[in-house]
RNA sequence: GCGGCCGUGGUCUAGUGGUCAUGACAGGGGCUUCCCAAGCCUCUAAUCCCGGGUUCGAAUCCCGGCGGCCGCACCA
């Protein structure tokens, strides 16, 4: 995207230095200040609105970790080396080009090995023999301390959340159901990085993991929002209620049906229209190893229907597989039963939904381009601007801005024409742009103008600060009470 | 990782073997300016993706790498 590059929302890593690897982005001014928003935005909608608790976990696990929750042995694809020319290629896919047959992906390299001999399989390159396969693992091997201790950092945020688990639980106060939040960085080694925030090897994860007992997914805010519609897809779309999604299996329970409609209107408030979100609801070949019922919160972007938000039913997968590695005791008290919490996780990804929401964003309208964001996502929420530079008049305008900026994302511009500016803002998502003018001297007013409508009207300046905090604040959280609609 | 196309200032682009490598937009400084990219003056900015080769001479031709887009595969 053009405008993001251009106006610094993101940009390549490193650009600067030639053959920089794909898959790593930085984030620019204008970016950072949207994802804050936006992370904030998702605090508030879920953390706060449901009472979870928040967690900023480490990024480097140590090797037990992942053998307890699969990665080292899941997380991978099979591999073949040419001893001769030394192309890569994957064993099942050759052996299913020459088979004809599905190959299943989790066999071991021995019986790769084994039926790459059967069939002969030779080098495309060369038309050497190829032999002994090994694995790619998707996760990023660190080395600590003088002794190259073997370490990895975390494919996915959720891990710190589970082997943290018994320490918050007994530490916090927090009774089941409880959601443990994380915001934080998820490194992947994917092979073929694309589309820019789309696929990224070093990733902004969101996660909830919520803990529960699978006796107990009713009554009380579970029944909240059983009376609403979300839109399901599989094969085709469906905009059903929850009894009806129960009785197409589509949905098992109330739990998963509150924590789907919570984060649906996470993405609305966000800014992304309801008509282009769905959640599809994945069959069984398609769930990752640890999940027993999967949705992928989907949004309609230019290149197609692109997952969002990851929405697992792990079961108690995660909690049962680090007691027995770690050897320590996961299970907790829940009303006088002992158990292992079944998780239901919310695994969002943050850099693809600011992609999201900023190409959702774009208008064009007679040859003005401006981004349509909501106000508390903006950039800044308001720039400054001297209608012209003389006569005391920028003076006004810079004294404005720095008393703005106590509350509010203030910016001042003073370049060129008036006109210029408000486009120049226009083009970042500022939804208001203040100017001083001589009128302002005469009653102590200002004019505010709105970035979609480019209405002006005019306000006393000793309003105009709470009123632009009101007209950019975020939405208050719902009260979970008085939603039963 | 495979197949196809591609790689020139921040962005888009001209240039297909030969003097300081085009142009536009964007950006900076100044003038002007009583509200929506106006005008005038001026400045900045590209080791032509990287490395090697062919040649008297390469942005241009050849090889390799890296990167980008599209399909396949994989996934948040």
């Amino acid at each position: 995207m053009r405008v993001a590059h251009q106006r610094g929302f993101f940009f390549k890593s490193a650009e600067s230095y030639p053959n920089s690897p794909a898959g790593f982005w930085d984030y620019g001014p204008l970016g950072v200040s949207m994802k804050n928003k936006f992370i904030e935005l998702w605090r508030r909608e879920l953390v706060k609105r449901d009472g979870m608790i928040e967690i900023d976990g480490s990024q480097i696990l140590p090797k037990a970790v992942f053998v307890a929750s699969g990665h080292l042995e899941s997380f991978s694809d099979p591999i073949v080396r040419c001893r001769k020319c030394g192309s890569f290629f994957r064993p099942d896919k050759l052996l299913e080009e020459k088979t004809k047959t599905q190959i299943p992906e989790k066999l071991s390299n021995k019986e790769y090995d084994d039926m790459l001999e059967k069939y002969d399989i030779r080098c495309e390159n060369c038309g050497e023999k190829l032999r002994g396969t090994t694995r790619f693992n998707m996760m990023f091997r660190v080395g600590i301390g003088a002794a190259e201790e073997e370490a990895y950092l975390r494919p996915e945020t959720c891990q710190t959340i589970f082997v943290d688990f018994p320490l918050l639980f007994k530490t916090q106060r927090v009774k089941l159901p409880v959601g443990i939040a994380q915001v934080g960085k998820s490194f992947r080694n994917e092979i073929a990085p694309r589309q820019g925030l789309l696929r990224l090897r070093e990733i902004t994860q969101a996660e909830i993991e919520v803990f529960f007992n699978p006796k107990r997914t009713e009554g009380g805010k579970f029944e909240l929002f059983i009376g609403s519609k979300l839109p399901l897809y599989k094969e085709k779309e469906v905009v059903i209620g929850f009894s009806e999604a129960r009785d197409m299996g589509l949905v098992s329970n109330k739990l998963v049906w509150y924590y789907l409609k919570m984060i649906f209107d996470f993405y609305v408030k966000a800014g992304i229209p309801e008509k282009d979100i769905r959640f599809r609801v994945l069959s069984d070949e398609d769930r990752a190893f640890y999940s027993r019922e999967a949705f992928d919160l989907e949004v309609k972007l230019s290149i197609g229907w692109t997952e969002l938000v990851a929405c697992n039913y792990r079961g108690d997968y995660d909690l049962t597989r680090h007691s027995s590695v770690s050897g320590t005791d996961f299970s907790v008290d829940d009303q006088g039963e002992k158990l292992i919490p079944h998780v239901f996780e919310l695994s969002m990804g943050v850099d693809r939904s600011i992609y999201a929401i900023i190409e959702k964003s774009m208008r064009e309208e007679k040859g003005r381009k401006y981004l349509a964001v909501k106000p508390y996502l903006a950039p800044y929420h308001v720039g400054v601007f001297p209608l012209v530079n003389k006569d005391g008049i920028d003076l006004k305008a810079l004294e404005l801005s720095s008393l703005l900026s106590n509350c509010l994302d203030t910016f001042y511009d003073d370049s060129g024409s008036i006109g210029r500016r408000y486009a120049r803002a226009d083009e970042v998502g500022v939804p208001y742009c203040v100017t001083v003018d001589y009128d302002t001297f005469k009653d102590e007013t200002v004019t505010i103008r709105d970035r979609d409508t480019r209405v002006q009207q005019r306000v006393k300046i000793e309003e105009l600060s709470r009123k632009l905090e009101e007209m950019t604040r975020y939405p208050d959280i719902a009260s979970l009470s008085m939603q039963n609609k």
